[in-house]
RNA sequence: GCUGCUGUAGCUCAGUGGUAGAGCGCACCCUUGGUAAGGGUGAGGUCGAGAGUUCAAUUCUCUCUAGCAGCACCA
């Protein structure tokens, strides 16, 4: 007999073999219909799946959120799959798991890809596939017998999957009822009549490379979302429209801040407003630098192909490189375009060749360290098309670059001192939650394993130094994503719709210093090499102001918002007065704007609404009377304020004061 | 770069094998109205580019190009 320990406590003896339905039924009908799956000491598992030693039992029903949400997911996933090679016969099924909001699957199709018109035949079929109740029941098998049955199926993909999967692992097979199964380690559910056929829905195809490598054929992909009722998927379809609303893109168009064209893709067009909110973050920006101590340089766009080949970038990063010849092009019509001779130069990717540059300028002793080089560096580079995403993935764009020269043993002290600095730029721009990676060696690197070993560890170090290698903090370790000269501490942010990217990163390098021969004179005398910190909190003005902009819907605090206050009038004899009004406002070192025009004040409260204008000064001739203006909040739901004119000013310019200046 | 989708007026989008429409915006006129769209008139388009099929192509086919989603790559 198994003893089985019920999540109260309570112990229960049964026959090996029992299952954890058993166990639900024996306990009562209405759990026996609600139990999902099981959890066996911790581990989900299928709730068919029989109990084969004493273990801790908890069933697992809607109510577990999390975990059917999971299951629910993956079922989602066969069953998709299931559907899939039965309105296209000679599919091959590859991979599919659940993902934070759904599931996909990747095909090999047999002649096309699959398109968004397939999408509804295959939603029906998998409705028919829920409908049919089907059980879904494990079995182990023989990796010899399981690849000859993928092989003999016609399913290669599979097939050298089972092959490779670690030696000793158990190879469970899920039957979708007698006719259908897929390689999966489980768990799932008893059977597809636990899904709720209207809980579900097919959103995109997409390509995808078998493995994630771009160097293997290329399956075609279909994603869902998938939820355990109805209400679950509208309340997530509505919140991916809402999404949809704060993408920087959008915002930038309605709010007039920045556009791009294909004259110039990849390169934004910063309108006046959107060069508002980049001129006040790069004021408050170089505060910041000022007081961490930090000189600020300015250095070449355009360097030498041999300076690019020096410092690695030729050999390592020339594919994402703007080469230009140094030439004057033949104005003659069949004359080739580059001469062949000509001498080659490349815009900057990167500024850290050309601040070792300045550090090699004159003679640096120990006592110049740490130096601190900062610049707001425009660079250039050659992004895959497919990779170009409004200002998230840019080809021109201004890092608030640095780096620190220091010798090894302030390495770790100046890390930490970088952490704290971003810690304190992030809260003050409204991002208290961040997360922090360390991208290990990639392959194509410079450097011997043990230079890696030690720069990864003195990162390792630093992190856990400054206290942030926690979950609060997402922290972990991203093998083989480290730049070709350094590992690498990125900090993401998340955009609208949840997708991460990066923004602040720091580095440990003493590849390019040695490259370069940067090197100062120590206490003894001799020469050293400094140690090199790449390093920038927002990473690039571009990115970072396309999520500023999300992460606020185009609501942008006072201090950075384009427009902060715009001086409204009701009738035209008040034109007077709200030009007073606004030169007043003005003079305090208020952004503002008037709107004087032949329009009722609904039309002109609504559109500064939509624009985002968060004050709105209304004035009548009542306020032309009493030198007071109405005050109206953008997103308020106060109707207004009424207050004199020099309320006004004092009020909106201790609002308007930058958060590190208060 | 790869796969799929899309490209019609400044913006959002209808539409058609016989060279085009709406709303908003814009200009002008009327209106001076107290907190999310007052009324009228008017201007504005090589239907992304090129080639093909056709008597005829914005519409069908192909190529290119750009945008969108995803993959891969990256701040």
């Amino acid at each position: 007999m198994l003893s089985i320990t019920l999540p109260d406590g309570s112990v229960r003896e049964v026959a090996p073999g029992t299952t954890p339905a058993d166990i639900a039924a024996d306990i009562g009908p209405g759990l026996a219909k609600a139990a999902l799956a099981a959890k066996v000491d911790g581990e989900v598992r299928d709730i068919m799946r029989p109990l084969e030693s004493d273990a801790e039992l908890a069933l697992i029903t809607s109510r577990d959120e999390a975990d059917a949400l999971e299951l629910a997911r993956h079922d989602y996933a066969h069953i998709l799959a299931e559907a899939v090679q039965s309105v296209f016969p000679g599919t091959q099924i590859t991979f599919g798991p659940s993902t934070e909001d759904g599931f996909y699957y990747d095909f090999a199709p047999k002649d096309r890809p699959f398109t968004d018109e397939d999408l509804p035949l295959i939603e029906e079929e998998m409705r028919k596939i829920i409908a049919a109740d089907k059980p879904l029941r494990r079995e182990v098998w023989e990796r010899d017998d399981l690849i000859a049955r993928w092989e003999k199926d016609g399913e290669s993909f599979k097939a050298e999957w089972a092959a490779e999967l670690p030696e000793g692992e158990e190879l469970s097979v899920y039957w979708s009822g007698d006719d259908w199964m897929d390689m999966c380690r489980g768990p799932h559910l008893a059977s597809t009549g636990k899904l709720d056929p209207k809980a579900f829905k097919l959103l995109r195809v997409s390509g995808a490379y078998w493995r994630g490598d771009q160097r293997n054929p290329q399956l075609s992909r279909i994603y869902g979302t998938g939820w355990l009722n109805k209400k679950q998927l509208n309340a997530h379809l509505h919140m991916l429209e809402e999404a949809g609303k704060r993408d920087h893109r959008k915002l930038g168009q309605e709010m007039d801040l920045f556009h791009f064209q294909p004259e110039a893709q990849g390169s934004c067009f910063w309108h006046p407003k959107g060069y508002v909110i980049w001129q006040a973050l790069e004021q408050y920006m170089r505060r910041q630098i000022e007081a961490a101590e930090y000189d600020e340089v300015k250095t070449p766009q355009l360097m030498d192909a041999r300076q690019w080949e020096q410092s690695g970038h030729w050999g390592k990063y020339r594919e994402n490189m703007f080469v230009v010849p140094d030439e004057i092009p033949s104005s003659e019509e069949d004359a080739p375009v580059i001469s062949g001779t000509a001498d080659m130069m490349a815009l900057k990717p990167m500024n850290c060749p050309a601040h070792v540059l300045i550090f090699r300028q004159g003679i640096k002793s120990y006592r110049d360290l740490p130096l601190r080089l900062a610049e707001m560096g425009c660079c250039h580079r050659n992004e895959p098309h497919g990779a170009l995403h409004g200002l998230l993935r840019v080809r021109q764009m201004t890092q608030d670059d640095g780096h620190i020269f220091c010798r090894e043993d302030q390495l770790v002290d100046e890390v930490r001192r970088f952490c704290d600095l971003l810690d304190s730029v992030y809260k003050d721009l409204g991002f208290p939650d961040y997360k922090i990676k360390l991208a290990l060696r990639p392959e194509k690197r410079f450097g011997s394993d043990a230079m890696w070993d030690w720069a990864e560890q003195s990162l390792r170090d630093a992190v856990k130094a400054a206290g942030r290698d926690t979950e609060d903090y997402g922290w972990e370790e991203l093998p083989g994503e480290g730049a070709f000269y350094a590992p690498k501490l990125e900090f993401h942010l998340t955009d609208a719709i949840g997708r991460t990217w990066q923004v602040g990163t720091i580095q440990t390098d003493t590849v390019l210093p040695e490259r370069l021969d940067a090197s100062y004179v120590g206490e003894d005398g001799e020469r050293h090499r400094p140690v090199m910190l790449h390093r920038a909190i927002l990473g690039t003005f571009e990115r970072f102001i396309g999520i500023l902009i999300e992460s606020h819907a185009g609501k942008l605090p006072l201090w950075l918002a384009p427009v902060q206050a715009v001086v409204a009038t009701i009738v035209s004899d008040a034109d007077d007065y709200a030009l007073t009004v606004a030169g007043k406002l003005r003079d305090a070192g208020i952004r503002v704007e008037t709107d004087l025009r032949n329009e009722k004040i609904n039309y002109k409260v609504r559109e500064h609404s939509l624009t985002k204008v968060p004050n709105l000064l209304v004035v009548g001739k009542r306020e032309a009377e009493e030198g007071t203006i109405a005050l109206r909040r953008l997103g308020s739901d106060e109707h207004q304020k009424v207050m004199t004119l020099d309320e006004a000013v004092a009020m909106l310019s201790e609002e308007a004061t930058p958060p590190d200046m208060r």
